[in-house]
DNA sequence: ATCTTAATGATAGTGGATTATCAATAAGTG
DNA sequence: CACTTATTGATAATCCACTATCATTAAGAT
């Protein structure tokens, strides 16, 4: 159940895909076992607005996540804008951020023309 | 029902402040009045991570949000960081962002001094 | 004022994600 | 193996935001 994709995955994803290797799988022992993996740290909450939580490793580097709104894929995105801090009015502290890209991605934007 | 504060507000945030001035109101007039206000262009809907809808009206400057976990108290912010295209790999095209920043603000940062 | 049509409020219903329950199964242990 | 404890799957139950329904009320029109 350990195992993910390039991208964050809805625990019903997770559910699906897993169920391929292991058919009597239920989809209760996918949301114990992503809580658990959450709380020891070796899984992550992905929140990206509107949409419900996925779930990716912990282990990749910091980054963000690109959102095709033809073809509703998720994407890792690398790097970062310029410093948020910045942007802070006085006496606020920054501890995490969320940047989400939405448009076309790749494929759909080839498919367009 | 129309005037808002300085941040974006949940129906039922909307709901209970024009409750005060309007007694008798409903909360399927918040939903449908929000509906029609979004589709006409006069309001905009605002997700944050994690977050059911907000909303906000749509004549201000673009902006984004602070999210403050401890008072959960959202904030708007002016001014972006650098530009985000460089971020995209080949092909993506981008039309929207969302960024969302999460820390203490000015008063509960105080409060923990 | 009378008739017609649109807007409203109360509330039941819906949809989707997540959690609780509990009997069945699997793991450990000695 | 016999027994204790933990995990699992199926599914009912819950939670919440939102929508549908429909009788009532308010607006408009003449």
């Amino acid at each position: 159940m350990l195992s993910e994709a390039g991208r964050p995955l809805f625990p019903k994803e997770l559910f699906d895909k897993a169920q391929v290797l292991l058919p009597s799988l239920g989809i209760a022992t996918v949301f114990r076992t992503l809580k658990k993996m959450v709380e020891e740290g070796s899984a992550k909450v992905v929140n990206l607005p509107g949409d419900s939580p996925r779930y990716e490793r912990s282990d990749l580097a910091h980054h963000h996540h690109f959102k095709c709104f033809e073809c509703e894929s998720v994407f890792e995105i690398n790097g970062s804008p310029g410093p948020l801090e910045k942007l802070l009015p006085e006496g606020f502290q920054l501890t995490d951020h969320e940047i989400t890209l939405f448009g076309r991605c790749a494929d759909c934007s080839a498919k367009r023309s």
